[in-house]
DNA sequence: TAAAGAAGTAACTAGTTAGTGCGTTAATTG
DNA sequence: CAATTAACGCACTAACTAGTTACTTCTTTA
């Protein structure tokens, strides 16, 4: 009797679907590695969030490693993605940068795993981030993009000139990254709930102030 | 001659120091949790580099909790009591905020432990720091420090008013953390060795401006 | 439609890891 | 000096963990 093909009646229909599977396992990974870092995470969790099976896991990304160079790859290209979608070049240079200072903020905002991520990386000595040329290219565009912005700046007299667009790319993102990466210790040493939405409203005005302040002539 | 006591010539100095192997482990432990986090770390490897026995790990820190825990609250001290010593109360306004962005900035290129510390930390939801109240304490005194320089540089028509002391305070922490935080990933992103001597030299420079445009009148 | 191949699964392995039981040895004290 | 206390170490375990083996089930296509 084994060769009955009628379908018992709680049986669920298995349903076959290779991409559909790797993003379960993609956004799970992410959310895991997010929370508990690279060493921390644990495949057999991921697996079961995912709902697949851990072999998936392999099939499709070889290692635990390889997963997670897969989840920062993705996220990177994400911010990039979304950074591109702003037109900045068709906004005059103040509403320009400051557009990107809010961006910014609230990109961290509202995806922390990314923030987890970069430190998890970081920790490993950026040993994944390495082999990875598009992440390059997509993070040129973004400092070519802050370079005319200030050069529009400095010729439109609003901005001084002699200010690097490296740096100054890195201090938009320090100044809402290290807010927000470190909003646990950061409440209990500065003894005020660092997530309370008016201290968020209060943070983002303080940035785009010190920004702003920072080019100004 | 007081202390000494009726030592033979040729004998070692004591076998057994509770302090010293206390100490050693704490060394070994901060280096440890720095390079790999608390899920990374490995206590037999801690033990090892420690060149003591595991067991006494155990016997006088409890779990490898209680000595993340232990070292974390050891690395804020170090920094908390280090601040206090720079005595700004002595210096006018600008030069006292000047020092203390320089300050905090080589303090985090001299002990990059401790950024890696905060940062695992913050994975961990800041569990370990929330049960001490010392460092509440000592922190209280760093805000304090940085309001009165604030308010005595109002009065000095130096700085404007209305600047947040506990906002310039992240923001201070913000623009030398992040870049050295994310050095590794920062060096590939903006195609720049970050760590070569005149890289760090212009960082701590533009932090500097930074801060100082963000107070001025 | 049959065969190939891809998607999916359960159970397993080999190595690792935090934590302990219990005995030994050095220093202190009555 | 004996008794006590504290420092220290060996060897173990119970649970965990990344990765695999060997298999079944579904989908596509020659």
């Amino acid at each position: 009797m084994t060769g009955e093909q009628t379908e018992k009646p709680g049986r669920k229909p298995r349903i076959r679907d290779a991409e559909a599977t790797k993003a379960r396992i993609l956004d799970a990974a992410k959310k895991e590695f997010a929370k508990n870092g690279l060493g921390g995470a644990r495949v057999d969790d991921i697996a079961e969030k995912a709902k697949a099976n851990k072999r998936m896991i392999y099939h499709y990304f070889e290692s635990k490693e390889g997963l997670f160079q897969t989840v920062l790859e993705d996220a990177y290209l994400d911010i990039r993605s979304a950074e591109q979608k702003l037109h900045l070049e068709d906004l005059d240079p103040k509403a320009a940068l400051e557009k990107l200072v809010r961006f910014t903020w609230e990109y961290y905002l509202k995806n922390p795993e990314f923030l987890t991520l970069v430190n998890s990386e970081n920790l490993h000595r950026a040993k994944h981030l390495k082999k990875s040329e598009i992440i390059k290219v997509s993070s040129r565009k973004l400092v070519n993009m802050v370079a005319s912005i200030l050069e529009r700046g400095v010729k439109a007299g609003l901005f001084r000139s002699g200010v690097d667009p490296v740096q100054l790319n890195i201090t938009i993102a320090a100044v809402g990254y290290y807010y927000l990466t470190n909003r646990f210790t950061g409440t209990i040493i500065y003894e005020r709930d660092l997530m309370a939405k008016d201290a968020l409203e209060q943070r983002i005005q303080f940035n785009i102030e010190t920004i702003m302040r920072l080019v100004t002539v």
